[in-house]
DNA sequence: GTCGTTGCTGGTAGCGCTGTCAACGTTCCT
DNA sequence: AGGAACGTTGACAGCGCTACCAGCAACGAC
């Protein structure tokens, strides 16, 4: 049959028009907004889409529409267990949804940051989704003169764009410190790599609430910029105990430093928590398989991306939540290795069960 | 002055041209192939874009040329550690090229590959990065008809659609296995876990090298379709072992399942590698660190993800490499977890010596 | 019966850019 | 000197879709 088709052979909004037998500003419509038509018609032009197996041309949607269906998501690394939470529930929440997510990386510049949003706004997205509250000035004025919605993520501040879902890194390490008083420690070292402004306001965290036991020492905090590692949590910890051979505990920035450390323990042959206790941050999944078990901080990631992708879809479909700014907490999970130093150091198979109850983390299977 | 601009207040290309006193087709081919102008016209083009902040319309170009500037990239997991240096190896490729990342997940569902697949083709990437060679045959008719480019990665097989780059998982399981035997072990065991092609090809490698040896028994064998995690890997640890008590060593089909496995063996006093020998896959950065430090098979992971972005704009920039098929190989890297069963079993301060060497993986840094 | 009002539909006119082709000036060859 | 060949430039006509507004029928209020 004699239809029309464009050079390259895909079918055109025309031809499905055509062969329902309405005008293609009325088979648009049905794309967009199916209610406003007839039942007639509509069942006319689904079934012509269908017929013809019609898919959309995206390009010249946006350009005759004025604007994208695109949610620019900017986060500062894709390596960080962390981040690929994060994204899982960015990536979950928009499937099902007509929005498609496009990705940058700023590799922990905010120069690099600001350089990618002008070219995402450029682009007009839909709705954005960047990382943290430290960006430039400049970055700052465009995300406000921004016409769409925008979701900051990782952590709350004073001053959200728009909108903002995340917790107190600085609270969350007050916590972990505050727990590990609580257990009877109190020479208790700090271990951070690549210090971002999230790992520094744990570090913050960590310093004051160390102060107010007055208990802090400069000599106690270990860091460096360098991308943190397993390995690399083991070197901290080795530099650490050279300045303080007399450390009872280690507040880990991560948990892969936690695990650094532990390791590191246990080719010194020291006991944990007998003699030096761990904490981490974050709560990945093999903390709590871990021997002994890890006690960490857990953060809700996978949940952060999902309900900051739902809460900026929503506000790009009008419907603002009548909450921008989320806090979505933390939980200091006390597992063996931080019990305080009196107790049986020698996990046994309750050490399993102990393990058992940490499995169903909500973020850690898809 | 007086120039007239689209209502959202977006500098357009003619009012480039304008300032430069060229028409919009002469600024047009700047952006796209500044060799083709003279050198005063291409420097007045240049410092007019630069002076009104010119920034394309991407959608409008896509329309007009029938083309986009998007890499479909299809991964089945967003989770995975594998992937996630894999698509770090794509960002960085791409990143300073003209093309961008559009990425989406098939959650191991060849089906939901082929619907995505689709939606993809129908946007006209310029090229595609695909998953594996286990598409459906519609999939796989698509993917013929596609006039761009495509790469099929993470391993390699017989009949490539374009590209191919990626490994033999059957031949590194046979190493992994090889290995084993060599080091004087007989019973031994497999534990995996959610099965996807890949990791039924390394139980494949590792059956063959069983069978080989004259040493296959199924209930050797563990696995499940539950996704991986460190947990797990004790959990089906101990269900080898319960099946066979004389088991002397275990290949995990990945790096999480072999931490597992090890920390099982820490809670049950199990001597590793004296009593049980364990060999991981993938070589995650952790494996170098753990006490003792964990044999495992080193696969390429952010190279091969980089490497198929590079060849894959490549392509689309008319250069077809010489050598469309690129196996990227695999490394048995031999650690304190499967030496010899006499050996001494205490990994002292030199243990922590083997662990620096492994620090610098090419694919655990960015 | 006239006038809104509502619900649905269609015509027109672009969105901002690039493919195509023609035309120009310059250089080089015969 | 004439013509071919090349490098450079511009005019024109869309790409496939949607915003905008107009039109039309059906209905109810006065």
């Amino acid at each position: 049959m004699g239809r029309k088709r464009t050079k390259s052979g895909k079918i055109r909004l025309a031809e499905v028009a055509e062969l329902a037998g309405v005008s293609p500003i009325t088979a648009s419509r049905f794309f967009r907004n199916p209610e406003a038509l007839s039942i007639g018609k509509r069942t006319r032009v689904e079934s012509a889409a269908k017929e013809l197996g019609y898919v959309p041309n995206l390009a010249a949607r946006a350009l005759a529409s004025q604007r994208t269906e695109v949610i620019g998501v900017l986060i500062p690394s894709l390596t960080n267990n962390v981040f690929s939470d994060v994204l899982r529930g960015i990536y979950d929440a928009s499937e099902g949804s007509r929005y498609s997510i496009q990705l940058s990386n700023t590799r922990y510049s905010i120069l690099q940051e600001e350089k990618l949003l002008r070219l995402f706004l450029a682009q007009k997205p839909a709705g954005l989704i960047v990382t943290g509250i430290d960006q430039t000035p400049e970055s700052r004025a465009m995300l406000e003169a921004a016409d769409c919605p925008i979701v900051q993520i990782m952590e709350i501040g004073p001053d959200p764009v728009d909108m903002m879902i995340g917790f107190s890194h600085y609270d969350a390490a007050r916590a972990a410190v505050a727990h590990l008083f609580e257990q009877g420690r109190r020479k208790i070292g700090f271990v951070g790599a690549r210090m971002d402004p999230r790992v520094q306001r744990r570090l913050d965290g960590y310093v004051s609430a160390m102060k107010d036991a007055g208990s802090f020492e400069q000599r106690l905090v270990v860091t460096t910029a360098t991308p943190t590692s397993v390995t690399l949590g083991g070197a901290l910890f080795a530099d650490l105990l050279a300045r303080e051979p007399n450390l009872d505990a280690v507040f880990c920035a991560n948990d892969d430093l936690a695990l650094g450390v532990l390791f590191e323990c246990r080719r010194r042959e020291i006991a944990v928590p007998d003699q030096i206790a761990i904490v981490g941050f974050n709560d990945l999944e093999f903390m709590a398989s871990a021997v002994p078990t890890l006690t960490s901080v857990r953060t809700n990631r996978y949940e952060m991306g999902r309900t900051a992708a739902t809460m900026l879809i929503e506000a790009i479909d009008g419907q603002r939540p009548e909450q921008p700014v989320l806090d979505l907490g933390f939980k200091v999970v006390e597992r063996q290795s931080s019990l305080p130093r009196h107790s049986d150091s020698r996990p046994a198979v309750s050490g399993a069960g102990a393990t058992n109850k940490m499995v169903a983390l909500p973020s850690s299977h898809d």
